[in-house]
Parts: structure tokens; C-alpha cells; sequence
DNA sequence: CAAATTGTCTGATCTGATCAGACAAAGAGT
DNA sequence: ACTCTTTGTCTGATCAGATCAGACAATTTG
């Protein structure tokens, strides 16, 4: 045993103070009386002071004794508010939450979640960086990142809060000029490439059971989704984004949906934590506010788009 | 167990923020470093709050783990304050000091070692109750009982720190009228009887190997001592009295000595300690100052009485 | 005066603290 | 890029402290 304080003695000393008898700090404490007896009487010994006197049926605290019990009481008390204060922590949303985001997901979701998330919490408050450069949690001091993609295997934890799709979108002056396509057309279509994206210029087509596996050479590739979006929006060919950052402006007509009866592979949206055994509050309830947007999302993508 | 907070393990955590790792603070603790890993993880479950967040050899508190450590270190502050003030009542006096003593002794001896005591800790604060009544140290809260006579077998703790002795005085005009007496002479001599002490009309005188025991009847018997001392500076007859009580009067001739050359039994001077297993420093000092005045009229009494 | 209550003590048992060592993961040095 | 070192966690074993059950002495209560 190191030289620490035995802080664990106080609460039997304060308790005979305050119940008037060992016996009576016994039944409060719900322990045998000799452990109250043996404990007041170790904390005496590491003391070197006659904390209470005692006559048989009778105790009462020296000076010295009354003295201490007036800062051991208070210790306790403030033992007791501080462990209370900390479990708020896992109770209710409190403090500032780091959040990191892709770009492109955070403007499209993240930052709408947010809103609603600050709405419901008055009290918090978000840092959130939207970058596409996979930060590392714990060096960045970052309570949660939301990863959009194929996880690869890390030491965070995780948890799956959606999934996205991959759409391929057009000016509608390309859409015009190309016309209606099919994944046969693939090779002698002009495309974008995305450096971002896994196995540029391999497309897996899919429709009900039927699969299509098909290959392209891009005219242009960038290693910026931001710039294949620019290309793509110049009319210099098809772009392949995740749904829910070209919903609007497929929506609003501004971007042509291409091949709209087939699938792409889907990827995952997920939550990402630094190691941890315990999650607080906070982070918790940012989680499942954007895990319902995304539940509401997919609801609203299934009515548009049946096959799916 | 009982229910309550432990405390021991706030020591591991903040000595963990402070070292800046694990193995930095096991080494501070002096203790290995599984168990400050141990320490920590079973605070965090009874929080159910995670309060560092570990990479592989780097560890930083989280927010909860941050105002956490903040208040983890102000209590053990505190509690090494409290521990380190209430050591004190050990080392030096401090506060009030309460005692009781019988009225004669009390005035004679103890209020001039008080005089001592609070010139040597002028901090220190005296409630001195001289009474012939014992007290019960406990019930009345006494930190010190000085008792003059033959003890009583009593659950008290005691130490003996001198010895008195009973002297025969009469008023000078008395001394006068009856001459030179021996102990042969007792019964026809004219006595006042005094109920609080053994064996009223029984005198054992002796000088070096020889005793010789006697008997008389009082002329007037009186249950105070102050009473017994009036009635002999009135000159009614000869009164028995602890040497200290009147050593100022025989010594100024307002009293006279009565067979000078002989002894009568001695009593002893006890200090009187409710039962404690520590004792204050301001009661030890206090004892210790009456214990040296004591030594120094024993010396005394030895030069003015070389029989003894 | 007898019964009841309180606080302490003791030996036994249980629980928690700590140790010693192994292991996985990441950082540092070459 | 690879090897070595360091850190934190985990595990089984051991030790130390906490607690229990019961006996006992002393005082209070009825």
C-alpha cells in the first residue's frame, strides 16, 4: 500500500457524530457496529488524535474531533456534488461537442442535424470541422466523427447510422445531347473520374437480380469531389456522387438523373468514436438525432424510388 | 460493502492528469502500473463516465474527465488541509483547555501554573473550575481532572506528578498557650475534626524508623475545609491541612506549625485524564508545567524539612 | 437486582488492492 | 521499412484490509 490518505474512514467518523453513537452509524451505514468501531479507531491511529471520547454507552467528539468532523462533513458533501456533477455528463447533453464531418455529407446533413441538435439542447455547443482528410479522434480531441464510405478497419468503435447511394448526374444539356442510356453505353459515355472513389472506371450496375458489370476510360479525373462536381456541372460528362449531396439539384431539375432504373453499390454512413467504455450524453444524442435523419432519408428515397 | 463513495481512488486519477500517463503516476505513487490502471477504470465505472480517453502511449482527459479532475484535486487539497490541521491539536496547544481541581489545590498550586502555562502559549484559553465536588471528566467535558489524595480505583487514566503532606497548625496565640507538644499529647489536646479526610481522630506520626499512633476526640467537627480553617485561626484548636495550603502562612507566622519534627501520612498529587488513546498536546503541556511546580516545592519542602 | 444496550476485542472469512508477468499496439530510432 | 522500446490493459495469484459473527465488560434502564 502506497502512502495514500485512507479518505474512506471519514464518512464512519462523521456518521457517529451525527447519529449520536457508534451503534447508531452502524444501522445507518448498514455495516456490523465493530466495523464502525475498528474504522474511527484506525483513522485515530493515522491521526495520532483522540477524535471522540468514550464512556460505556456515551461518546462524544474532543475539540479536536469536532473540529475535524466540521471538514470531514464538508469533504463528503463535496465528494458527493462532484461525483453528482460528473454523472450529469452521462445523464443529459452538456459542454461543447467536437464533431468532424466530410464535406460534402456535413454541408448536405450534418449541419441541418445540428440545428435541430442545438434546438433541442439550448445549452450545447458544436464545433464542427467538415473536411474530407480522415482526421485521427483522440490526436484531434474530437468526440465523434461521422465516416461516409467503406469503414476500413480501425481501432475506433463504430456504429452504422445509414447508408447512401451512388447516383451518376448530368447538365441537363449532356442529358439532352446523350439522350436516354443503359449500362451497355458505359465504355462510349464521357466521364468524370474520382480519384476519392474506390476501382475508378469499374461500374457494377444493378436491377432487381439483374447485375452489370461494365468498364469505362474517363475523359477527366480529379482527386477532388469538389472539382469532378465542377467538371460534371460544365457539361464535360457524368459524375458519380453519393445521393444526398445532389438530391436537391436533382430535385430541382438543375442536374439530370442518369440510368435512374439501376443501382450502384451503396456505401455506409457511421458514426465513429475515440475508444471509450462509457459515452457521454452529449454524443449520444447528436448519434440518434442524425441516425432518424438518415432513418427519414431512406424512408423518403424508398417512395421515390421503389426498386431500391 | 456499504454503499458509500470510495474516495481512494481520486489519488490514481488526478496524479494520472498530472503525470501526463499512466506509468509516470504509478511511478509518483510508488506502486505498479496495473493498478493505476486498475484504480482509474473502476472510477470510471462507479461514474459510468469515461474520464481519459486512451491511444496506445499517450492518454488526455475528456470534458467530463477535465472539470472532474478539477474537483477531485481541490477535495484531496482539502482533505490533506484537514488531516494536516488536526494533526496539529498533537503537536502544540491549541483552542480551550478545561480542567478541574479542589478548591485548595486549585487556588494554591494550579492557578499559578496557569499563569505559566498561558505566558509560555499565549494562544491557548484556560476554563479552570476548582471544586471540591469530583467530576466526571466525560460528562462534563473536562480535558483534565487534578485530583489531591489517596485515588479512588477508577476507569480514569491517571498520573501521579507529586506528593503532598498533612501538617498540624494552630493560630499563634493557640501555639502560644499550649507550649511545645509531642505526639504523646494528642488526646488532650483540643482538635477540629475534618470530614473529608480518612480516619477522623486518628493521627500516625513518625520520625525516621520510630511511629507512634493516636487517638483524640475533636472538640468541633466540620465537613468543609474552609470551615476547619476558620475554626483554627479563631483559635479554637489544632487543624490538619495538606502542606501546601497553608505553607504560605506558617511561613509569613500567621500560622504555627505543630510538632515540626514529626511526620503524618503523605497523599499524592494526580493529573486525571478521561480515557483516550491520544492525548492533546495542550493537556500534556499543562501536566507537564504542574508536574516541574510540584518538583520544584518538593525541592523546597526538602530544605526547610531535611527529615523528610 | 436483573435485563438490556453499547463499544471493544478477537478469530475467521470475504473482498478488494496489489503484484508479476504477458500481450497488443503504437512510436522512436536506425 | 523494420526492429526495438514503451505504454496501457488484462489475467491469475497473492497479500492486505474490510467485514462478519460472537463474546465480553461496563453502564444504564426498568
Amino acid at each position: 500500500m502506497s502512502k495514500l490518505l485512507n479518505l474512506n474512514r471519514l464518512a464512519y467518523f462523521t456518521t457517529v457524530i451525527e447519529a449520536g453513537s457508534f451503534t447508531a452509524a452502524a444501522d445507518r451505514l448498514n455495516v456490523a457496529k465493530a466495523v464502525v468501531s475498528h474504522q474511527v479507531g484506525r483513522l485515530e491511529e493515522e491521526l495520532a488524535v483522540t477524535l471522540l471520547v468514550r464512556s460505556t454507552r456515551r461518546v462524544r467528539p474532543t475539540d479536536a474531533g469536532r473540529q475535524f468532523y466540521e471538514r470531514a462533513s464538508q469533504l463528503l458533501r463535496e465528494a458527493e456534488s462532484a461525483f453528482a456533477d460528473v454523472a450529469r455528463h452521462t445523464e443529459e447533453p452538456t459542454g461543447l461537442l467536437r464533431l468532424t464531418a466530410p464535406l460534402d455529407y456535413g454541408t448536405a446533413v450534418v449541419a441541418e442535424t445540428i440545428a435541430t441538435y442545438l434546438k433541442t439542447y439550448p445549452q450545447m455547443r458544436v464545433e464542427a470541422n467538415f473536411d474530407d482528410m480522415v482526421s485521427n479522434l483522440v490526436d484531434d480531441e474530437r468526440d465523434l466523427g461521422i465516416r461516409v464510405g467503406w469503414l476500413a478497419d480501425s481501432s475506433n468503435v463504430s456504429r452504422k447510422i445509414g447508408t447512401f447511394h451512388q447516383v451518376v448526374v448530368a447538365s441537363p444539356a449532356l442529358a439532352a445531347r446523350l439522350g436516354p442510356v443503359s449500362p451497355a453505353d458505359t465504355p462510349r459515355l464521357p466521364w468524370i473520374g474520382n480519384e476519392a472513389l474506390r476501382h475508378i472506371g469499374r461500374l457494377s450496375f444493378s436491377r432487381g437480380d439483374e447485375q452489370v458489370l461494365t468498364e469505362f476510360s474517363p475523359l477527366v479525373t480529379c482527386d477532388k469531389t469538389a472539382a469532378v462536381y465542377a467538371c460534371m456541372r460544365s457539361g464535360i460528362g457524368l459524375g458519380i456522387f453519393p445521393d444526398f449531396s445532389v438530391a436537391a439539384e436533382v430535385q430541382s431539375g438543375r442536374l439530370v438523373r442518369m440510368f435512374p432504373d439501376w443501382l450502384l453499390p451503396s456505401g455506409g454512413i457511421y458514426a465513429v468514436f475515440p475508444p471509450a467504455r462509457f459515452r457521454p450524453a452529449k454524443v449520444r444524442a447528436f448519434v440518434d438525432l442524425l441516425a432518424e435523419t438518415e432513418r427519414r432519408r431512406s424512408a423518403a428515397r424508398k417512395m421515390s424510388q421503389p426498386s431500391a
